[in-house]
DNA sequence: TCAGGGAAAGAGCAGTGCTCTCTAAGTAGA
DNA sequence: TCTACTTAGAGAGCACTGCTCTTTCCCTGA
């Protein structure tokens, strides 16, 4: 997207100009960041600008507007996300644990959203209105989802995770799990994909109840609670002990 | 909270200004849930005003700030959900038929949700920024779990529902529960609750994933999908089929 | 009838996103 | 090296925001 940007204002790629401009980019990100970790989404261009000893109709130079700064945070957001996934998992080392993974997995993404609420919620949260996210991000947002199934599929592989039965899977939920299937992990069966996916949607749920305020004065057992949960879902997926 | 208002003015309740005042709070109450829907959070309190064709300062005679409308929509929001939860409950006439009650009033839930979104997204969404939700709004965000819970606690009373074994319920959790439990559904096991805790959070991430724009070129079957996903949610809580 | 008090208006403050114009500075080509 | 061009940033300004303060009007209870 960057370097859209610089071939549209018809810049040399790794001219001098390019790299500063980079560098002021990521600046301008990192203030921004830390902003929205104190006033949450509607944090001030005029703040940030501030912040950085500059004047606001500066950062107009390298976003184009306030929402084009929130889609890059986004972006940059779903990708640390999908990263924390994918590092958590990696930190079981006997790769056919797959319950240890499923599990690291989960406590990943949960201790990204507890340490940079902020940003979970500009993911997760109420999406802003009339901020439409662009197709950019359905990529990234896919990474940790994809995380998850990678391995229930490595299950599958393995015969260790059988496909269960296809009771009262209704048939159009079907045919969104297969198109969802060709596209990210192929040779998984439909139903098993839609277990996963509600797995998916209840690690969502448990780390946006407690993030949310909805835990509080309910449950303060908090990681105990979440680990109990994920484990609960676990099984229910077909995951074996 | 508005009695409470009324006496800090000193109106005399039953007076005829305070019955216009009553009024005129609802109807602010009701142009600033109309913004709501379209403006999301960040709705304008000078917009409302116009609406109704006074000067902004004027509102001030009946919330004291910006974020006490908010509170006010938002205890009104979980009131409605509560109320649309319990009617959803209500409609089957069969009350053993706790499978056909857990849908109903998941389904209910979704179709509040999906009729005014910015409402939920008022009550479950990102919060706002240094927004402390008062302890006013626990009783009435209380209800719609509370329906959910009953529906178990009916089913265990008449012996449908057994006690699932503790596997692995961390005792810190079954404490929780316990508090939980005495607080609003005495006599059933926490064990139970935990799960029943589960299938609120699931309804609660499966109605957030939808209406946050998570399902977006993944899911097109939203109503099966969330139709079944209750469906499996209600099997792992132990509603017989 | 009349004082007291509540409702509303209006000005004003500090802040916002965003646009525009203008200047300074760096970059490339001849 | 000089020139034409592009870019970064500054600053003023517009319309908007939440909120406060003061002033005026009018209803109400005694």
């Amino acid at each position: 997207m960057l370097s859209n940007l610089c071939d549209t204002l018809g810049m040399t790629a790794g001219g001098l100009r390019a790299r500063v401009r980079a560098e002021m980019t990521e600046e301008i990100k990192a203030t921004a960041r830390r902003h929205l970790a104190t006033d949450g989404a509607n944090l001030s261009l005029r703040a940030v600008a501030r912040d950085m000893g500059m004047v606001s109709s500066a950062l107009y130079r390298y976003f184009a507007s306030r929402d084009d700064l929130l889609t890059a945070l986004i972006l940059d957001g779903y990708n640390a996300l999908g990263a924390a996934a994918e590092a958590g998992d990696a930190t079981v080392a006997d790769r056919a644990d797959l319950r240890g993974r499923w599990l690291a997995t989960c406590h990943a993404v949960r201790t990204w959203a507890l340490g940079t609420p902020a940003e979970y919620a500009l993911l997760f949260g109420s999406p802003v209105p009339d901020y439409r996210a662009p197709q950019d991000t359905v990529a990234a947002a896919s990474r940790t989802p994809t995380t998850l199934i990678r391995i229930l599929k490595d299950g599958f592989d393995a015969g260790v995770i059988t496909e269960p039965p296809a009771d009262g899977v209704p048939a159009d939920v079907r045919t969104d799990m297969a198109r969802l299937r060709d596209r990210a992990v192929p040779d998984l069966p439909e139903v098993l994909l839609a277990r996963g996916s509600m797995g998916w949607i209840q690690l969502f749920g448990a780390v946006s109840f407690e993030l949310f305020g909805q835990l509080d004065n309910v449950v303060e057992a908090r990681e105990a609670y979440f680990g109990y949960q994920m484990g609960q879902v676990a099984t229910a997926i077909g995951i074996p002990e």
